[in-house]
DNA sequence: ATTATCTATAGATCTATAGATAATGC
DNA sequence: ATTATCTATAGATCTATAGATAATGC
């Protein structure tokens, strides 16, 4: 009467193609943050979403292009909810605090990816751009655009140090401190860029 | 015309152990900071020094040991040879003057590796620890190690925008207007940090 | 004779597809 | 009957190894 483990995890959800595509995109987006667009399998993604792993390829084609609809989904919102003079501080907080429920990965998705296909880098140079598109308004100067890239390069390179890399003391650093650190090196450069840091109001500058 | 591709590329070398594992690392050296460790295989590393592939295994044993020794031969020249105060605007400038000859690409090599192995990311760690460190002794505060792992990041962010991701402007950004905008910024941060970043004549030691 | 080099292949992945099976709705 | 799901496998990599071949030094 018992079922195979296969079958098992999969009954665990009736027949329905659309929940089981979000499932797949669920599971996609949790394990390309995880590991990586080359070291997330296919069967490891349907494992863990509780399907089969050729339903993948039925409903998303391909890899890349599952892949692509992760990207798509994640990122977006907090690039439209977000307010140009936070983004800088509310992307780096979220870096800082790794992932709760719903938190946008796709930051950590592009650095656990860097060094795949150039089809991936590309999917990556997009997100970039409209960050950075984003951050160089903060900047009155005519180097504007190279300003938010370099903004955006250290929000990447916090993330790589702290989040891929694990380097401490920086993996186990106070994101508040952290933040407070940043922002006020970045205040210069970002004019626009609002100083604080601290999550709980708290006037901003770098103490000491 | 007598000779077959694989025996014209090999016989234009003399049998010859030690040189033909040299070219095996130089070869590899080029490869990983190309693509990375994973997409670096090693049938492209035995073309690209005109070594039969297995030629590799039985000089270094497996890819990863290769990897390991092309790690160690780079990046520990930079970190003894230049001092404290002088390191991050060096590995800054090389890192914005794609490769010259025989430049240090260990930090390239460190970004396009990313999200391979377990064991790939321990030996990046590795080099990023010996960087940080140098870094931290440029701040007096009891937070001068975070602020040495800040300072890093940046300096990988940077590369990884510029290098491996090709973001404009900052990719075709001129490097004496990128490193004064860095190194201002970071002024605050690092006090022992001098500042300048403009091309002097004696700028970082990289001989032209 | 020694040993640097080459051939051939094992063995482990991984993506992707074709076709079979079985749970649903009518 | 429709179609979500599963089985089985093709086909393409890639690392690594065993054993054959041939260029050197004595």
């Amino acid at each position: 009467m018992a079922e195979s483990p296969q079958r098992g995890a999969a009954s665990t959800h009736r027949r329905d193609a659309q929940g089981t595509r979000l499932r797949l995109l669920d599971a996609a987006s949790e394990l390309f943050a995880e590991r990586g667009y080359e070291r997330a399998t296919v069967r490891d993604i349907a494992a863990r979403a509780g399907a089969n792993q050729a339903l993948l390829f039925r409903y998303f084609g391909s890899k890349k292009a599952l892949f692509g609809e992760v990207m798509a989904r994640g990122g977006q919102e907090q690039l439209r909810t977000t307010p140009a003079e936070r983004l800088f501080e509310v992307a780096l907080r979220g870096m800082l605090a790794d992932g709760g429920e719903g938190a946008d990965r796709s930051l950590e998705v592009c650095l656990r990816s860097i060094g795949g296909s150039d089809e991936i880098a590309d999917a990556l140079r997009g997100l970039g751009e409209e960050y950075a598109a984003v951050l160089a308004t903060l900047s009155e100067s005519d180097t504007g655009s190279l300003r938010g890239d370099l903004a955006l390069s250290w929000l990447l390179g916090i993330g790589l140090m702290r989040v891929v890399v694990g380097k401490e003391p920086l993996a186990s650093a106070d994101p508040d401190t952290v933040c407070r650190l940043v922002v006020g090196a970045l205040g210069g450069m970002l004019e626009s860029l609002p100083q604080g840091g601290k999550a709980d109001g708290e006037s901003g500058g770098i103490p000491e």
